[in-house]
DNA sequence: GTCCGACTTCGAGTGCACTCCAAGTCAAGG
DNA sequence: CCTTGACTTGGAGTGCACTCGAAGTCGGAC
């Protein structure tokens, strides 16, 4: 089992270490991230795996009370897949209604483009 | 030619009193709006036409900042239409790279939310 | 004539998600 | 022993996009 420093778990996750420690204060982990004698954090696997979670939450768009509700629910422990589940599901709703909201108007705005594109280089 | 008040544009477009003055005093109309002889403003339906793109822009993700460029070059009329071209472009690649990363990272929640479907009804 | 409601302006306030700063600690190298 | 660099903390600051409040104006209904 390896264990990485802040920085390079940062490195690991795309995220920057500021935002690491935000996340861990915020009550977005699972638990308080480990510590070395020298009390610097110490990131495990298992760490690396949820902040990936966490990050396709995110990046999906899910507000970070969600995420803290969503780790809350983890940290709990067994019991309670079945919020969870409506959790996840709730959000995946909103992102599909937001994908295709977005599609729509990228199509409309192809629309815009394609005119453009016969305007500057008719006939191209 | 219908003349809207400001909450029948609200209305119209989807967005609220106060944004639709914030866009105008942010420079993102391309004219001020006309007003009647009370100082209401009159929105007419280009008025209402280029809301709805900067519309488009917006919920799909463009910057105040930049539709306000956008808004700068349809303001100085014909002869930028490269210009415009390449925002508009530049504003596409992003928002497909976005459409792709949510996508993925919405497959790797499915995927999650299939193993709580499984747990909590199994054989559903 | 005055009341109401819809508007006006300017500027301040809000919520979100970071992002940064200052001051301090610690282990290792020279 | 002293310096360096990577870390620590609490709290403040930033950027974005609204969102709201206070005080004032205007036209029409009663």
């Amino acid at each position: 089992m390896t264990s990485l420093s802040i920085a390079e778990a940062a490195e690991q996750t795309g995220l920057t270490a500021h935002t690491l420690r935000y996340y861990e204060r915020d009550g977005l982990m699972l638990r308080s991230v480990e510590r070395a004698s020298s009390g610097h954090r110490r990131y495990t696997d298992d760490d690396l795996r949820w902040i990936q979670m966490v990050t396709r939450l995110r990046s999906t768009g899910m507000p970070i009370r969600d995420v803290r509700r969503y780790a809350a629910l983890v940290r709990e422990g067994e019991g309670n897949e079945g919020e969870r589940l409506a959790l996840l599901l709730a959000h995946r709703e909103v992102v599909e209604r937001q994908l295709a909201e977005v599609t729509s108007h990228l199509r409309a705005i192809d629309h815009k483009i394609a005119i453009y594109e016969n305007k500057v280089a008719p006939g191209a």
